[in-house]
DNA sequence: CATGAATGAGGTTTCATTCAT
DNA sequence: TATGAATGAAACCTCATTCAT
């Protein structure tokens, strides 16, 4: 009985996790609660029920989307031969997702409130750790430039969590395609040209982690 | 006395202007009608007066931001001795606008809104030919990769178009600097991975100009 | 369960109903919808949720009045010994119901706006017939002149929809029953002056039926 | 100089007269002040110069629109052969005139406001005083049933106050010309039924003088 | 004296959240 | 426990009126 209402209960989670995903994705962060309900096929009193208020839910949606990266940073790096190529899938995996959930990450007090959760906190933490893996390995057999660090590589995949506006004769996808390109192309080690201030490692930002 | 009169409008129509795009960067596009208005010192009447309504505001935002790129970037073109040189300060100046007024970019909804305004249209068209002659100088002598044309840097730097979020340890300014710097570096001849699709021009898009 | 919950909100969705009339019949179309959902005794949310706006409670109201006069024309029908007698009734009943809530019929734009509803058109397809079934019997038995038609009766009794003014000395009511024993002296064969045009009837409009 | 002045506050006041009247009759009571200065070619500010504020206004229209009709009166009394035929084309020529500026009598507490007036009462008193003669004469001729009084027919009148509804295939003129005869044919001795209650006259209501 | 800019109270509507069923 | 009805604070916007030019 118990085990049966769990799986219903999981199933509503997930169904409402799904589509708030779509909908802050597809309409912006102004989607109405009771939208992100019907969506799910559930009342609103189900989704209040899972999620005590709205800033609950993005920070489930936050902590799910992360470990969901983390586990493509892992595969990437256990699959692939090379760091420089992980990292590389890495990035264009994440570009893929359109995490648009994380869209939310644009309105700044929104971005505060997200942060002061510590499951987000600690999520965050182990994806940096695999991503800094990654970056360092690359930087060793010299495949990738070595003034950048982990908040480098961080900051310029967040960039992409926007879905990139339409133009005409060119596909979304394509462009996405040839911007994660140039920016990969960035932090190769042919073309760099200095950079200021230095690279943030993962051991530099742990014990706040809140950015 | 019209003059006068004309004057003082001006000066209002200017001070809400500054107030929203101060209040857009800082608190996103949810800001409170009311609270652009308090910050312009003026009342809602007249905040209502100068822009029938909220997308109003936002188009004679972008206009006005738009045409200041412009701006900066025919100076660069004039200024700096070579193209690249022009382009990459065009760069750093809109990335250091913090051009956080056209993150209301970030709401598929809005951005399509914004867009059918003619005002909006031509002064992006005046923009995109400008910076269409700077890169076609820059490929010309060799300073920039040639499978990239305007959209493609019309996008990078749009990604731009939002608040860098604080990172522990690292100031904002810098970390702009060193994204918008490995971005541009992207965009040498030096590293160059092959990209999909092929570049967009001006050309290509003036008719439409939506993007 | 549901039914229970349901009867509530029915319960909550008349009582908006009848503060609205009530209001409206004695403030004009002018009421805040915050004093109709006081009246009603609910908060403007729960006004909202049953009536998404104003003119979707007008319609509401307007459909419920219609089938309320077409119940007073069908039991007359049946009730009296003639169809005159019944028409008179029926005329008279209208009148009584002061159904100002109609009175938003005054404004040119809202009476547009109602008509543009099928369940309000078809209400009044319903009661345009069985009147028109009225005034037939009654012409053809002699009883009433015979150059008019539904629609003729169908605006006299319209203009009865404002509730008249207070003459001093002289009741509301008595002055009603005045005025409509004029107007109800005017269709009968005894004093009949040519009309100009011709008479249309419940076939002429009833495919557009929105007079 | 004043002279010159004058005659421009005049047309002025005349301009915003028409003005209003115009809007009011096609748009119905709610008309924004700057639209009717708009109409009328001038400022705001000259409106309220002219009248301070929006019942002042009415009250001016009303007294004009009444003291217009007082005109038509006099002249059908003096121009027609008959008491009843002058009647007729009197009640006949209101009707034609859309008196719609008046229509604000349809909201109750306009209606109170309009009538605290001295002037409006006085420009009625007038209007009613020579109505009554006509009927008088009527009745006494034996053309009109005897029992109405003045009063019946005002308010017979003002409800043809509103413009009648589009009825398609019917032109609003002719629906018009239609109910009024129709009115008019029940105030014959022909097929006169008992009122209840009884006539109101000129000299009853004059004390008082508010409906 | 005319103008139209500015004001702000007040109406409309939305939506996060609570709560009865 | 799921539902969706109810709530009301807060946003949006309008317009009567005042006031500087």
């Amino acid at each position: 009985m118990t085990g049966q209402l769990r799986a219903d209960a999981k199933r509503n989670r997930d169904q409402i996790l799904a589509a708030a995903r779509d909908l802050l994705v597809n309409q912006g962060v102004g989607v109405p609660m009771e939208e992100i309900a019907r969506h799910a096929g559930v009342g609103v009193g189900t989704l209040y029920r899972r999620f005590p208020d709205r800033i609950a839910l993005l920070r489930a949606l936050s902590v799910h989307t992360v470990e969901h990266m983390t586990d493509l940073a892992r595969t990437a790096l256990r699959t692939e031969p090379d760091a420089w190529t992980a990292l590389s899938r890495f990035v264009r995996e994440c570009v893929a997702l359109r995490l648009g959930a994380l869209r939310s990450i644009v309105d700044p007090q929104l971005h505060t409130a997200l942060h002061q959760s510590d499951e987000v906190r600690s999520a965050r933490k182990d994806l940096l750790r695999i991503v800094e893996q990654m970056i360092d390995a690359a930087q060793r057999d010299g495949s990738m430039r070595t003034d950048v660090g982990v908040v480098d590589v961080a900051m310029l995949v967040s960039l992409h969590l926007k879905r990139p506006f339409d133009v005409p004769g060119v596909l979304a996808e394509e462009m996405d395609a040839r911007l994660t390109q140039l920016m990969l192309d960035g932090l190769r080690p042919g073309c760099a040209t200095p950079l200021p201030g230095k690279p943030t490692s993962f051991a530099d930002v742990e014990w706040h982690a809140d950015h």
